[in-house]
DNA sequence: AGGATCATCCAAAACGTTTTGGGAGTCAAT
DNA sequence: ATTGACTCCCAAAACGTTTTGGATGATCCT
């Protein structure tokens, strides 16, 4: 309702002195503070987040793209993460406004859009792909930008990350010390950084234990995705007797296709991400998660920081995996 | 990089003209139009959007609150929702910021900071409440807003709602005429009008039947308070034959409390919500859900027309609940 | 020729802040 | 009395757009 300078004019100030009272300058008497403190208060003056944007030249907005391609939206905890992020940026003044891209254009209008737009101080972006056409369009114009995930890109840019080789390789080395020799891999397209990191994970695994590496396949990081893999696998005479999956909804698939062609969990399971839904399937799922607790407060923290100018290579996070010991990964090697 | 004054500068035209131009307005040539299309394109012109807002007086922007406080973050599906709802608003070149209550901030403080900073042009409540202060509070600016779920308030106001009371009402009936007798209610808060409806829904049902309306308690409506709910009903002496559940985070909690009570699933469960998760858990949970496709578009809808000044009364939306029928509901009555 | 109509363009105002660059006035030291 | 330092205040510019209210010619009609 009220602006600047009605304020000011009720008061007999200049608009001046009334945003610099409010702003806590030290040029304004201890007396005037107080009585523009009190008459903005009275008033429920808020400035125009506009008119200050304009000013500052500042969006006061971070934009997060959310993928909305394969399968469903991102992991399914991705909402509380967003929540705590929204909230730890809200704590700095800046909203943060989810950009799912829309019909008919690419991830990468989206980000042009809101970048020479100057709609947001800075982007957040999911999924990343070992060349990510995003992150490149970012570095080329100079922009803040945090990543949840890797990316191969030569020029270093801020991310946080769960350690998927390792998780991947330490998985596979366990179920090769539980007897298992045939452990097939379950992956995503390998374009993605984390399909690929959590293949090779397992590949070097393989190796290591000097298994070959043809029980391999990949397939959209889906429920789905999961399920016709594990067809594929089950129709197979080197059946394995272990399976890594490269995320949980695949492995999801996984156990249905073993109902359906096995009547049940014939063969071990293990999935990556702790969806909370894994714990209520049947067996529940066996799982890994990234370490590191509170993920939102993280990218809000490493977004603030990239947009003070921080240099990218002391705002990236690397996290360890640990295991989520369930039901799905228990079974004997012998059980095909 | 390249505003509007520099554009207009390098092709010989006043801002006006370039302007207007670009706005599709018919008192430019065609063959300006054309030349300062080209420069634009050529330039990866895009009008700064803090600009725009302040001189057209829209923030371009909705807000959605995201209840912070009990149990998880809303349902478990609200981000294919929010995700849905975004991408239409962005049709319209609006964008959608997520804004959780902060710590310490009350979900009202937020809403004032939101609409007196004229930080957005509308925005979608979530979880109301019987008498919802946040409600009260627009109403009183005359601010637009749509809400996830009905009110009180003697002001009508655009909201989208399931209707939870003939959904639970059906429920209780069908439970009657599959010769149950002692038919329990968990539900959630009555503060909240979700809760209340669908509690009526089942009080309705019951005195329709000369039933007694005292196996009904109320907790958090998370999968603990189900559970604790679940227990102190099993350990009455006149213990319920099936139960109706506000949500099926409370009705797995339910389960959960079988389980370990009885070992198994010993009296018949229904939620609502129709969560993912309700496919996986055992038995396999039976549950509601609203009707109505695609509730993402309907409430972008919804927003753009409450904004464009619609009377409320033609912006409400109330669907009918369908049965999502899968094993829990099937026990006879006589199983305790 | 004079007026009306039309097509095309533009200068300036406006949106509401924040920031710049001082201007008064007071007080103390010289 | 002048100077300098200090306190408190303010006018005006700036941010980049959209919109208002014409201005300038050209064309057409009578």
């Amino acid at each position: 309702m009220a602006n600047l300078k009605q304020l000011a004019q009720s008061l007999g100030l200049s608009v001046t002195t009334v945003s610099r009272a409010l702003d806590g300058y030290s040029d304004v008497s201890a007396a005037t503070r107080q009585r523009v403190q009190e008459a903005a208060d009275k008033a429920g003056y808020r400035p125009n987040a506009s008119a200050r944007r304009l000013r500052k030249q500042r969006a006061e907005l971070v934009a997060v793209t959310l993928p909305s391609e394969p399968g469903h939206i991102g992991p399914l905890h991705f909402l509380d993460m967003l929540s705590g992020c929204a909230e730890h940026l809200a704590g700095a003044g800046l909203n943060l406004v989810i950009a799912p891209v829309p019909h008919g254009e690419s991830e990468l209008d989206m980000c042009r859009r809101f970048v020479d737009g100057r709609r947001v101080d800075a982007m957040l972006l999911v999924r990343t792909k070992r060349h990510d056409e995003r992150v490149e369009f970012l570095q080329s114009r100079g922009f803040p930008f945090v990543t949840n995930g890797r990316t191969e890109s030569v020029i270093q840019h801020p991310y946080i990350d769960g350690d998927g080789f390792s998780g991947f390789n330490a998985a596979t080395l366990r179920f090769h010390r539980d007897g298992h020799r045939r452990i097939a891999h379950v992956g995503a397209p390998q374009e993605y950084f984390f399909a690929h990191a959590r293949r090779q994970g397992w590949e070097a695994a393989m190796r290591e234990c000097g298994l070959a590496t043809d029980l391999d396949l990949q397939q959209a990081p889906t429920e789905q995705g999961g399920y016709e893999a594990a067809l594929a696998l089950l129709a197979r005479s080197d059946r394995p007797t272990a399976i890594v999956c490269a995320t949980d909804e695949m492995a999801i698939g996984v156990l249905r296709a073993l109902r359906e062609v096995d009547g049940g969990l014939s063969i071990s399971v293990i999935g990556h991400d702790d969806l909370p839904i894994g714990a209520f399937t049947s067996p529940a799922l066996s799982t890994m998660r990234m370490t590191g607790g509170n993920l939102g407060r993280s990218f809000a923290s490493l977004l603030l920081r990239t947009i003070a100018g921080e240099p990218a290579e002391t705002l990236q996070e690397l996290h360890a995996i640990e295991f989520v010991d369930r039901d799905s990964h228990r079974l004997p090697p012998i059980a095909a």
